[in-house]
DNA sequence: CCTTGAGTTGAAGTGCACTTCAACTCAGAG
DNA sequence: CTCTGAGTTGAAGTGCACTTCAACTCAAGG
């Protein structure tokens, strides 16, 4: 009844690359046993882990921090609904948070960036209040400073 | 009257590192005179391509893409506020889109794994359709495969 | 003039998330 | 038994967006 999957099979319902499967094993974000001839057998409760996983980079979660998660789950047992939606639970605010900043990102887009004031006065991408007062004069972005953010931004769902 | 910026005074006001600043230069993103002294100095509207440069990496698009947008500008004068509206709603359809799969992804997350089914039958998160039948049987997720994205999910505003 | 902080360069390093490679073994069909 | 496709490994490579470094020069105040 196990009914395990090969790296490939597992590769094609998760929609990740058998190495990117081998590499989420070196950093401890699942496991597989080993067949006599040393092949991976992965259990079907490590597809569930491996969508778990991509669905939370979607999200914006680093692995370091999916793997953190994931050790939160009981060991002992398979996880349960209630265990997976505790850790779904988890990510939600930080999505939220997420909406928000781009549905605002938007919203200044349209009347700020649009008419073309960009980084000048009144500009709501600009310093509102005097958060940044006495660093001198000046309208500022009010995007992070590189030490805040981790900056690297590429296509993400 | 051109009133220039030094790359510690352009840093300050962007909320770019001076590093990041040179790095753009090599890429072509903003450009800089020189003094006798051979010192960058910026003329001010260089301010509002790097305002552009960061909020487009928001909306997350590469600095590569960046740089076409910004190729698009008049050469011979002075971006007005109508080439830069013109340029940030060329990002405005993108946001839209990460905004509504973000969205999407948050509704899955309450509806989805957040019951548990998370991989299996009749998920949202799963194929609904039949574009990926032909393939073999077996619920996958509709995340698109590594070929089609560019994966890297940092965390991003 | 001296000092100090800000600026200059090219080359190399960083971090993340993988992918690719070469050289090899395994598993299942015929 | 043979063949082929799928799997194995560690090491190295990739792509992006920078940062760091060493060694140096410049600019401005006292």
């Amino acid at each position: 009844m196990p009914d395990l999957l090969t790296i490939g099979e597992l590769s094609a319902r998760s929609g990740a690359a058998p190495s990117a499967l081998r590499y989420y094993e070196r950093l401890g974000l699942i496991r597989a046993d080993r067949t006599g001839g040393n092949q991976r057998r992965y259990a079907r409760a490590e597809l569930r882990r491996v969508a778990f996983i991509r669905i939370s980079q979607q999200v914006g979660v680093s692995l370091d921090e999916i793997r953190e998660a994931l050790d939160s789950l009981p060991e002992a047992r398979t996880p349960s609904p209630q265990d997976w939606a505790r850790l779904s639970a988890s990510w939600r605010s930080r999505l939220d948070e997420r909406i928000r900043l781009l549905s605002r990102l938007r919203d200044d887009l349209d009347g700020c960036i649009g008419c073309g004031c960009l980084s000048l006065q009144r500009c709501t991408l600009n310093n509102p209040g005097d958060t940044l007062a006495g660093e001198g004069p000046g309208a500022r972005l009010v995007l992070p400073r590189p030490t805040d953010a981790p900056t690297p931004a590429r296509s993400l769902g």
